[in-house]
DNA sequence: CGCATCGATGGGAGCGCTCCCATTTCAGCG
DNA sequence: CGCTGAAATGGGAGCGCTCCCATCGATGCG
């Protein structure tokens, strides 16, 4: 004789109906509750949530997902580089923040590393699937074709970091340019004159505001006549004292050295990351230059570098897991707004809608090397 | 008029159905196909190919999972404590290896931050209700009751380091003991011979595993007498040169300056972590103590701060990645084993069963701090 | 006091898929 | 040439839930 049901196995607890029956109620009214609509009497409620507690029911995500056709679920896309130029302290904190954020909701954190062409693709396919009903993007290059993809396919994304100024997307970003207006300042206010930078690749938005934010301070100081343009482009990208970093140490340590040679009256050096910045200490330490004696140094980013490096580097923090927190809450209202609208075809409105968007102040960080 | 169909918004693709009618099969057949069955002749398998690939098909997950009871989820869960002694590169790293491995199979990865006792129970409740088909533990402390209340519940749960040298789970491990050995032993080799070590938290396993390395290493070379027992606990967990740290970088602050007081003459630290070394070495900046010269000092973890420190931290490496690919695999396994096999009550079959385990090698990077 | 209203409730109809059983087909065999 | 069984296939029965419509009262008003 066969058991009634060779439970135990994948099987899970009470389902919906037991609950509705154990509390007296009709499977409707239970959901109700359950999914706390304001139809329903207060005697009612209490009931099925007693019925709730006492079978410790745990509503169905699958079924719910089909039944309902939401999944309940975003994703935290993270392209994942070669180079890893993106990790430390950076991921967690954005990971912090979106799970603290998302904790809140009963939403289910789904995270997807994109590793190559391949992975991208299925992505692409999966979100337009929609078995998800938002997307978080991280760290996203100026030509990633995921974003505009996934707006063309309806699904709620926000951005962490522009791809440009004119971001089409809802992003959260933080202030780059004043950041590094302040780390500028900062070390011309030490009296440091020859303030040289190492910047990020060109084709990452936030490294180009970084260096307009260099710029800005210079021309503040009456050290360099005005420029084209406000906060983007429209600078040299390149100069005396100006050199092109990667984003890596070994960058770093080359600009560095590039820019001793260049002019070795230097005195002070703004790096676009942390990590350049300890390419950079080391090639000042291989010039016998002092730091901050012979030259000031500030980074940019505050990851674990900057606390560990010899001497403490001053940086420009950002607040990340914050960013991460703004991301989802700006995503969880996307999506809710999906839900009502009619999101009918994109050429629809002819795109005048205002996106939402987010720009986190930074702060400087004092420490000894400036 | 309205569109035939409000298309666009939330609705996904085609379904099984439609590819079936497509492929002129059945339901059932399509889904055979897609599944991979062998039941299926090669002219019908290839018609359904082509219909899924005209039609763009992705099945749906909810449905599925709803269908067949099982979720194609993992979670990795992930206690944050408080003073976040876990962080940095580890997790950075155990993602990496765990998102590549899961790359393969169309697994979805569900990333669970646990911040406190309530989202504690909250992921037990969820687990029990078998949302996820299994879980990979991470960073577990020894009196964390999540791993056996997943046992009970016949959740598949594969750990991230053990809790005890016994550990009653499946697990993942790296070999701490051997890894402090190797440490050790190298200080020794390079003539030192007052080698102190600042310990981690006793209530983790990996930090008494260092620990016991560390003896193990000075008896073999005479400079300690037998001791009580194997590689687990049975050492003295203080002692002259044994002083306790937390993981943190005040902790190994402390614990140098402590250190220092008690036998001036030291001439070499095993720290039983990076994060600690960063630490002790500050103190010995502050006593005036010169690295490598006076004091060599190694730490453990071969993290972002060993690299960056001055001079660069000699360490330990573990191979984390490879450990999170081997967490995978393990876990997958077991979930093969759970499907087939009919999980009957824990106390079944006397628990006689074999766990699998892992301990993967741990190797020494030398750098110039020793 | 009867009828229109509105809040509260019960429960049918699927959501898209897997499982599984019934059916069909066809080769092999006595 | 009829019979048996294996292989291939079709399609019903749900999985547990949300949606939505029909129902049932109770309330308010003419």
């Amino acid at each position: 004789m066969p058991a009634a049901r060779a439970d135990g196995a994948g099987k899970s607890g009470p389902t919906l109906e037991q609950v509705a029956a154990r509390a007296g109620v009709g499977r409707g009214t239970a959901s109700r509750v359950i999914n706390g609509s304001p139809r329903v009497s207060e005697r009612t409620r209490s009931a099925v949530q007693a019925a709730v507690a006492e079978l410790g029911y745990v509503p169905n995500r699958a079924a719910r997902a089909l039944a309902a056709g939401s999944m309940d679920a975003v994703a935290l896309v993270v392209p994942e580089q070669e180079n890893r130029l993106f990790a430390e302290p950076y991921f967690s904190e954005i990971l912090r923040g979106v799970s603290a954020e998302l904790g809140d909701t009963d939403m289910q954190l789904l995270l997807t590393l994109i590793r190559d062409q391949r992975g991208r693709e299925r992505f692409a396919q999966y979100a337009a699937a929609h078995r998800v009903d938002g997307v978080l993007l991280v760290s996203v290059h100026g030509d990633d074709p995921l974003p505009d993809l996934l707006r063309e396919v309806g699904m709620p994304a926000v951005l962490g970091g522009r791809r440009s100024h004119a971001e089409q997307l809802p992003y959260v970003d933080s202030d780059n340019l004043l950041g590094a207006q302040l780390a500028v300042e900062h070390l011309l206010g030490r009296g440091r004159r020859k303030v040289a930078t190492v910047t990020g690749p060109p084709d990452i938005y936030g490294a180009r505001c970084r260096l307009a934010g260099y710029h800005a301070a210079l021309r503040a100081a009456g050290l360099e006549s005005a420029p084209p343009d406000a906060d983007d482009g429209g600078f040299p990208a390149d100069g005396p004292l100006v050199v092109q970093g990667d984003f890596t140490e070994e960058g770093g340590h080359r600009a560095m050295r590039e820019l001793l040679a260049r002019d070795p009256e230097v005195d002070a050096v703004f790096c676009a990351s942390d990590v350049m910045a300890a390419g950079a200490r080391l090639a000042l330490r291989e010039a016998g230059r002092k730091v901050p004696e012979d030259v000031a140094l500030v980074g940019f980013d505050d990851s674990a570098v900057a606390r560990h490096m010899d001497p403490p580097l001053t940086t420009v923090r950002q607040p990340i897991e914050e960013m991460g927190r703004a991301m989802v809450r700006m995503l969880l209202d996307l999506m809710a707004r999906a839900r009502e609208d009619p999101p009918r075809t994109p050429s629809g409105t002819a795109g005048a809608e205002q996106q939402p968007r987010l720009v986190l102040p930074t702060e400087l960080v004092r420490r000894s090397s400036s």
